[in-house]
DNA sequence: GCCAACGTTGGC
DNA sequence: GCCAACGTTGGC
């Protein structure tokens, strides 16, 4: 089993969002990068894990947990014309993006915030603290998410 | 709202 | 295949 991270922006979908959805689920749509799309594709699993980490607000953070609950499949946006993920480029019988259905699994007793994320040596070579860092999905090794945890 | 960092696009 | 221009992400 592995360990993840998804960034959402809480004004648009947050953890409040996932947790209201029906049966607490929701297709992890709109994520178009090709790096997110390989794991999202090839690599994540039913069972895995993810942490719910809050992006572009006033205190960005870990905030929750949810488990994949469906294998990467053909992200519907990407073929409707009329929404905002729209790509004309993607041929439906060679779909170019992926996504998983992700499940709330629970809230954090607090929100771990990324400014203490950034100041744990322990969390040395987490990709989210590296400068620059834009990935919206990226892998946890399981010794930074049972730390991140221990700091709950 | 600013802007650094990075990914993508497209001309050549 | 190079690289300048442009768009996006996301912290601050």
């Amino acid at each position: 089993m592995n360990y993840w991270l998804m960034k959402s922006e809480p004004d648009v979908f947050g953890i409040d969002d996932l947790e209201q959805r029906p049966n607490q689920t929701e297709p992890w749509d709109g994520v178009r990068n090709y790096q997110a799309r390989n794991m999202m594709r090839d690599e994540m699993q039913v069972g895995d894990l993810a942490f719910f980490y809050h992006s572009n607000c006033t205190v960005p953070g870990i905030v929750g947990i949810m488990e994949i609950t469906k294998a990467g499949y053909p992200d519907p946006t990407q073929f409707d014309p009329e929404g905002k993920y729209f790509d004309p480029k993607s041929d439906p019988d060679n779909p170019r993006w992926y996504l998983v259905d992700v499940t709330f699994k629970r809230r954090l007793s607090r929100t771990i915030t990324l400014a203490e994320l950034k100041e744990r040596p322990e969390l040395e070579g987490f990709p989210l603290i590296r400068r620059g860092n834009r990935l919206s999905v990226m892998p946890v090794a399981k010794e930074h998410w049972d730390f991140i945890l221990s700091l709950e």
